[in-house]
DNA sequence: ACACTAAGGTGTACGGCGTACACCTGTCAA
DNA sequence: TTGACAGGTGTACGCCGTACACCTTAGTGT
């Protein structure tokens, strides 16, 4: 009978429970309005009572950057890669675009978290697939991650299996078991990654030539202006290349 | 004579004084460690006497970005408008990256400060001096500053004159003073943000189709790596356009 | 039916933050 | 000398994140 009562009584809390409600509370009011206390508010509940499910505000912002990179679209099958990823983009652009908080909220991000690893790996995939090469992937995904996301940006520079213990720390073999487990899991950064190592000591290390993919990027931008200059483009007409 | 002991005494305050001391302070402990308290401490003052010489704390944000804008060199005269903003990019992200706070705090700036109005003016410029046409300029300015920077990125979204009144509060006539004043300072950018807009009936309105503005980019970069795929670029020989 | 246990929710408290407001104090012009 | 005003001070308030000890509840094995 007392149970019949608790029918009546509020839903209990749970990480996801949370996590949504954050989602949209930062929705609401903005991700400055985003406290603990006031979510918690939200939620009918006592302020601590939210460090039952996540550890802290930190990962509450992790989790919550999850939950929305959950609802890019799947990189769609059956066209070539250049289409697949325009689309892919532009879903996530509408992404961000409703969470008005997110670009914010990624740049401090500095955990990768599954969902992120898992998109950027399909991403990855979306230029392999389409037979693209390795080494130019690897560039590609310096030019439109951290231009586009601001995400991506630190994935090669910083271990990309979070290890917040100092090397020496590590057990010998641990390194051994995240590769295989990463190699199932994420294949395609992996092969980005090492890729990009090949002739260093470290499997998945700290690195890249910085300078090179920020040039990079700003050498294929800068030669894009010269040739619509050069054709005199209009955006009257058309888009990039069709004018 | 208790002047001569004022020499011993503390330097006095001033509102330079106090924003170099804070950029200092955050490429020291980094931003987040930056408290109107800790600042105070570091000047050995009093927390609030800083509030003589800056409003608010982000007033305080305003003018470190103020600051380092100030650092990025000016444009280089006397060459293609190519290698001028190349030049000048790559010096803004020196300037980026010897203040790792600053990205994230440009991400957060809403507001139009003086010093990055002339930065950006001036980057106008360099486009308009090489003979890149108005239209054009305006788009490439949207794909380099959103992309590279985080700071254009509002400009033409958001009124480029600070106007925090609401419309209704504005008098008679200030428009057009503001117009004048906008012409003088900043030409460039005026020129950029009424040629976006001479079908619309606001001056510096807001808008811009901000959905064109990003697939021009995302086209841009996409037509770049599709380039690069057709012959069979790799990063070990060349940059861009070289291979 | 009951006691045990672990998970979930509570209450209190602490140190930090930005900053409003009333107040002193030192400097300089008249 | 005086008076005003800019610059520095002290106190206090209401937020914040969260440590820690506690109580409540739901689910289990007997």
């Amino acid at each position: 009978m007392a149970q019949q009562i608790a029918v009546e009584r509020r839903m209990r809390l749970s990480r996801d429970r949370v996590l949504r409600a954050a989602v949209s509370l930062a929705d609401e009011v903005g991700i400055g309005q985003l406290s603990m206390r006031r979510l918690a508010q939200e939620l009918d509940v006592v302020p601590m009572a939210l460090y039952k499910h996540v550890a802290n505000k930190e990962e509450l912002l992790d989790g919550m950057v999850e939950v929305i990179v959950g609802e890019i679209d799947p990189a769609a099958g059956g066209t070539d890669w250049k289409s697949a990823v325009r689309l892919r983009v532009l879903s996530a652009r509408r992404v961000l675009q409703h969470h008005k908080w997110a670009r914010q909220v990624l740049e401090t991000r500095t955990k990768q978290t599954p969902a992120v690893l898992e998109y950027m790996d399909s991403f990855i995939g979306m230029f392999l697939a389409g037979g693209v090469s390795v080494d130019l992937t690897h560039h590609v995904m310096h030019a439109i991650g951290s231009r586009m996301w601001g995400f991506t940006q630190e994935l090669f520079d910083s271990p990309a299996i979070p290890d917040g213990e100092a090397q020496a720390e590590v057990p010998p073999g641990v390194q051994a078991v995240r590769f295989q487990q990463m190699s199932v899991l994420y294949p395609n950064i992996l092969q980005i990654a090492t890729a990009a190592r090949h002739d260093d000591d470290s499997v998945v290390g700290h690195g890249c030539d910085d300078q090179f993919e920020f040039e990079f990027t700003l050498d294929l931008l800068l030669d894009g202006f010269e040739r619509l200059h050069s054709q005199a483009w209009t955006s009257k007409h058309a888009g990039p290349e069709r004018g």
